[in-house]
DNA sequence: AGGTATTCACATGAAACTATTCTCTGAGTTAGG
DNA sequence: TAACTCAGAGAATAGTTTCATGTGAATACCTGT
């Protein structure tokens, strides 16, 4: 009877064929509309076979235009080839959003290169220099060249790392490397060191945002391999593309549109999925990232929110003054310390840009000057936000009733 | 009526403080020779 | 004796406060008709 649990389920997977597909993560063999980057990347990095030097690369583009794919994609290729060429091809990639500081950074480059059993360079503990060292000597030792991607490169923190490395080729002997920045910012390098933007900005790549049609052709390139037969009403691709595209063009988003129509599709029990799904897909992300952030938010902001939150209950709006008041009350209720005014604006900006809340500038002539502060999501974060148990109990809480001007 | 000056209620900036996290050094400890 | 560990000094960083200056338009106050 419990062995029949999990069969029952197995079975009721009508929709999926492989779901895996359909995650960001995954990489395909074939991107479709990125033939002409993906030439253009290849001729670069095609001395890396001669074992020669590539040049360095940045490539610029908006989220979920495919530049960490068709990175990923060219190291396989590389690491491909370099075998069945017989010449020794590394390749290393580092997200620097996770990886966000020099010492990790090296870190991680240097023990990609080092053996497992082999001494590996510790998460803490010794001077930077010696991981340079060290990274220099193990790279040395491979006598090839390497290949570094370096995703999300405007996270890191200061660009002392992107110089350590740019000049890694002057200290390499019998290897060498070359780097492949990418990032989201088109302005990020004008902020670097002279120096680095010389080195590392050799040769420039922009991948423009997918259109409705291009995002099409990727969707039914997946769909094909993610699902069974026939389970996609025809509409619903060009719907998820549609949707995406609205908002510059994100394959990511396009994806998890169509991932999660299905998996709706499949709870409900249902054989096909139909423009209903898209919708409640669309529905569930939105309130999961929203879910996400507010659980995730600092207490003080936490704390802001709620404020926003109560005060939109009865006034409707509210100025920053107005729910700097219901603020400071909060955190009276719960002894928790209270910030000036000057951060909560900067606080309430923050939720601003999350696109939980909207606060735009509005000069009310004689009555000053303030923003004007509404709750953007029509979910219900309150409940959200009562279940947390560092915020006070509001159930009985009154926010001060001030005489509002008409 | 038409024009200028005030004024409100914050916005926005910059500098100064503070608390926390990172780095790095050197003393102490350990293991192998 | 060399390698390793770990505490704590000092540097870097993030989060806040303090102080200062800026802002847009409804109102108050003129001015001349």
């Amino acid at each position: 009877m419990m062995k029949d649990i999990f069969q029952g389920l197995i079975e009721a997977n009508t929709i999926f064929k492989n779901k895996e597909v359909l995650r960001p993560s995954y990489v395909p063999e074939v991107l479709p509309h990125r033939e002409r980057q993906i030439k253009e990347l290849a001729s670069i990095l095609a001395p890396a076979l001669r074992g020669e030097t590539p040049s360095n690369v940045f490539i610029y583009g908006k989220t979920g235009t495919g530049k960490t794919a068709v990175a990923k994609f060219m190291g396989k290729q590389l690491m491909e080839k370099g075998k069945q060429l017989g010449v020794e091809t590394n390749f290393v990639y580092i997200n620097c959003e996770i990886v966000d500081t020099q010492y990790r950074v090296l870190q991680n480059v240097a023990n990609h290169f080092i053996n497992i059993w082999e001494e590996r360079v510790p998460f803490t503990g010794w001077p930077t220099d010696e991981v340079y060292r060290k990274l220099v000597e193990s790279i040395e030792s491979t006598k090839g060249v390497a290949v570094i991607v370096l995703d999300e490169v405007d996270k890191l923190k200061g660009d002392e790392v992107l110089y350590n490395l740019s000049r890694l080729n002057y200290d390499l002997d019998k290897a060498r490397i070359s780097i492949i920045g990418i990032s989201n910012d088109l302005k990020f390098t004008e902020f670097l060191d002279p120096r680095v933007k010389s080195s590392l900005g050799q040769e420039n790549m922009v991948f423009p945002p997918y259109s409705a049609d291009e995002l099409c052709d990727i969707l039914g390139e997946r769909a094909k391999k993610a699902f069974r037969e026939d389970v996609i009403e025809n509409n619903v691709i060009s719907l998820c593309a549609a949707l995406a595209a609205q908002e510059h063009g994100d394959a990511r988003r396009a994806l998890d549109l169509l991932r999660v129509s299905a998996e709706i599709a499949e709870r409900m029990g249902e054989e096909r999925v139909v423009e209903k799904h898209v919708r409640m897909a669309e529905n569930k992300i939105e309130m999961d990232r929203v879910k996400e952030i507010v659980k995730t938010l600092p207490i003080q902001s936490k704390l802001v929110l709620m404020a926003a939150i109560i005060g939109d209950e009865t006034y409707g709006s509210l100025n920053t003054g107005e729910l700097f008041n219901i603020y400071r009350d909060l955190c009276r209720m719960k002894g928790i310390n209270i910030l000036t005014q000057r951060r909560v604006a900067d606080l309430i900006s923050e939720l601003d840009m999350l696109g939980i809340i909207n606060a735009r500038v509005v000069s009310k002539g004689r009555y000053g000057r303030t923003r004007e502060i509404e709750i953007s999501t029509p979910l219900k974060i309150k409940e959200l936000l009562t279940r947390d148990e560092a915020m006070p109990d509001v159930s009985n809480y009154k926010p001060p009733m001030q005489s509002k001007l008409l």
